[in-house]
DNA sequence: AGACGCTTGTGAAATAGTTCACAATGCTAG
DNA sequence: CTAGCATTGTGAACTATTTCACAAGCGTCT
């Protein structure tokens, strides 16, 4: 692994991996640089340098083999296995990434469920049982959970987590707006939609192409 | 407006907003940049720079003042007014989307809900009732709709979002994970959970602090 | 009123990330 | 077996972003 891979082509790789299986679907034999670029909307340098900082993975005057591609980049993400994935938060949002196939088709199980409401421990997610937040660190070290999905309030958040590291998760998918503080080793991705539609208000009212002037402020 | 503003500059200005109207729900009457910045994770020349590009908010010798940096970062943000927005795609997501407070909190509101599913059309949602996406455009006139929610199926966005922007939509939260294309001046902010995810599962396989070699390859 | 302490606003330096441009092939055809 | 074509892999140039470091203030205290 090389020492430095930054966030952007980690994103870029994840992006490249999604439209490799489409042309693996379609039964693309090769791709080149080019094509691989349009699909994701960036450069053909781009795709290069983002490949080849893990390997040689191209023929030169042939370009790249679809399906081998798929396998490394695969491979590269760490997306060659299972992980098993406990869900904290029963609400809304937990309900919906719970019956969503992405996740799974990737290889992100789904084991443990669980939520602090009394109504809704015990509810029948699937073939799991909704339990209650307070034997979290059971569920975890049960389960043998790595990877742990929040979806519970901002206020909560960040006893949970604290609790799950304790019990050796390391990988934290967080749907809470709230900054999370975890010691060394422990990853935490977050997803904010909140942040994007702001990001979204921001673009609509001050990137408009033409006439709006620059005469705020 | 500056001419340039990263996209990150607005991420962090969104994630300072949250955490300024959480000062200001806790009565804080100033805040120094070191102080902002050690909530939001970065640093305190990163806080004043993105600040500073788009005036001058703080009282040297004693930082910003709470209420007021909040206000004017909402103003930046384009948040002083109400956004209209559609939802199409009334699965899981876009149930979970529909009631998620924070939405309206910031002054997004969904006025339309469309599916394709006759199963769902007609449906209740609030005081809304679940159009058919056949008259995308008429609902998205009706409401003068500006900005899409899209939680259709990869497959169906495109065609989706080309319909809206055609109807005068400019702004595109999507959840689909595919690449959308749209002419200028409309602007596209992807949530992709299965990217971070997969960015999750990056770190755990790779970024181990000690041990793991780099023999691979 | 003047000096002091604290914190902003901001050029300049450093670091990170992207694009360019081309030599190094691998394959195919003759 | 050699020439020609296409496309990779990659140092070097460029651009963007972050960090540094410090002069410019603002308010307070004596």
């Amino acid at each position: 692994m090389p020492a430095k891979v930054s966030d952007s082509t980690i994103r870029r790789l994840s992006h490249y991996l999604r439209i490799l299986e489409a042309m693996a679907r379609d039964g693309g034999g090769t791709v080149s640089s080019v094509q691989l670029a349009a699909a994701a909307g960036t450069t053909a340098a781009q795709v290069r340098k983002d490949l080849s900082l893990f390997g040689s993975f191209g023929k030169r005057g042939h370009g790249y083999q679809v399906a081998e591609l798929a396998d490394r980049v695969r491979e590269i993400l760490g997306l060659g296995r299972d992980w098993r994935v406990a869900l904290v938060g029963a609400g809304r949002i937990g309900s919906a990434l719970f019956e969503y196939a992405d996740f799974r088709r990737r290889g992100f199980h789904i084991v443990a469920v669980l939520d602090v409401d009394p109504a809704k421990i015990g509810e029948r997610w699937g073939t799991l049982a909704v339990e209650d937040v307070a034997s979290l660190e059971a569920a975890l070290e049960r389960e043998g959970v790595e990877v742990l999905i929040v979806t519970v309030p901002a206020t909560e958040a960040q006893a949970i987590v604290d609790r799950a590291v304790a019990s050796g998760v390391r990988g934290i998918l967080n749907f809470a707006p709230t900054q999370l503080r975890t010691e060394d080793g422990v990853f935490v991705h977050d997803v904010n939609m909140v942040m994007e539609l702001e990001a979204l208000s921001f673009d609509l009212t001050n990137r408009i192409p033409a006439d709006v002037g620059d005469t705020a402020d």
